[in-house]
DNA sequence: ACTATTTGGGAACGATCGTTTCCAAATAGT
DNA sequence: ACTATTTGGAAACGATCGTTCCCAAATAGT
């Protein structure tokens, strides 16, 4: 009894089982979204991209905008997990937000970067019409800050950052910096100059 | 007959006099575009927000991209005009970096940094897929890293800048931050912040 | 075997998109 | 006065948009 409400992962539902994987589909769409943008791209190019037909995508989610989110929530979670378990290898404050700054700084060039950032188009795009899309991206947003303010606060605490940065500010300027890159990696065109302009922010720490 | 050709200014066409400002209406283009992004604005919203017809708008301009480059490139003239007003008034190499980070965290917040920025939409959406806009947009983002790196060269002459920052890194980490701070303050709540921020990333030319 | 349910695939829907066309009104040149 | 030209305004265009519907195929439960 117990063991059969607890083993149902293998269990499966009654109809005619789906032959695509639901997160291979959303990496697909992820691409076209953050190339194209929100309104930039039709269900036609996303069946494209996903390799679908409209029914599958309407039987998988309820309309465009939940196929976004749901993008947009795949992409957030699979680059927190990329940031976390670089994060996990770094022993100070300083480290730590040397890191996150590193981890933006190489996403934004070479075709990642050209490619753009989903959560920044979204943010461009869709916040100020979409009061849903404005409370995921401004939660995140925020909790980044809130993170890179701890990190800076542990750097203070272990001596790898000097007392004297005003950490609430600071936060966001390296927040807005990390934005920033990937707008800056959308249009430049020398890849050295990003990780140049990483190491030159964390003098704000100094 | 030299002073006909000179003084056209006050000659009219043929036809039909215009009834409305071409400069103000692209004022109210821009407004539509940032708030709307240029693929989220129809043509029935820009007529709207224009105070025009479809007809009068397809007589002053070849298509909705043409109003939109229009748009962009005013928005951009307006705001350079503004910010060398400023930068006129700075005496050394530091104050005019200053100026310029202050010049971007001022417009990032309240209802100017919801509406969010032309040239950072523009670059986010369209300069994939469309190679004018890529170019216009690249060109101004190089002009301005080139400007920020040049004034603190200058600073580093003057003695307002540490000899040993690194003038191209530093540029591109500043440009970024210009950048990413219209960013966060679309979904950002506080206002204060922003002026924090500035200060806080100054001090990567200490 | 039969029913219920869900998917794949594609045709079809109304709505809206960006754009063009048409006509009356307003100007300049002759 | 007349012609040429341009604008304002609104109706009309084909194309594409996001979405729904329909039917055959594939599964689970009985």
């Amino acid at each position: 009894m117990i063991a059969d409400t607890l083993s149902t992962p293998p269990s499966r539902a009654p109809g005619r089982p789906r032959e695509f994987d639901l997160d291979e589909a959303l990496d697909d769409a992820i691409l076209v979204f953050s190339e194209r943008g929100y309104h930039g791209t039709s269900i036609s190019e996303l069946k494209d991209a996903m390799g679908l037909t409209a029914g599958s995508i309407y039987k998988a989610f309820k309309d465009k905008r939940a196929v976004f989110l749901a993008a947009f929530d795949r992409y957030k979670a699979v680059r927190a997990a990329l940031l976390d378990a670089r994060l996990s290898q770094a022993s100070s404050g300083r480290a730590r937000v040397a890191t996150v700054v590193r981890f933006y700084a190489e996403a934004a060039y070479g075709e990642t970067g050209r490619r753009g950032c989903l959560a920044i188009g979204a943010a461009v795009e869709l916040t100020l019409f979409d009061e849903e899309v404005a409370e995921r991206v401004g939660g995140h947003n925020a909790r980044l800050v809130e993170r890179i303010e701890g990190f800076i606060r542990e750097g203070q605490a272990d001596g790898s950052i000097a007392g004297h940065v005003d950490a609430p500010g600071a936060a966001l300027a390296v927040f807005s910096y990390l934005q920033g890159i990937r707008i800056a990696g959308k249009t430049g065109r020398h890849d050295g100059a990003a990780l140049a302009s990483a190491e030159a922010i964390l003098r704000i720490l100094d």
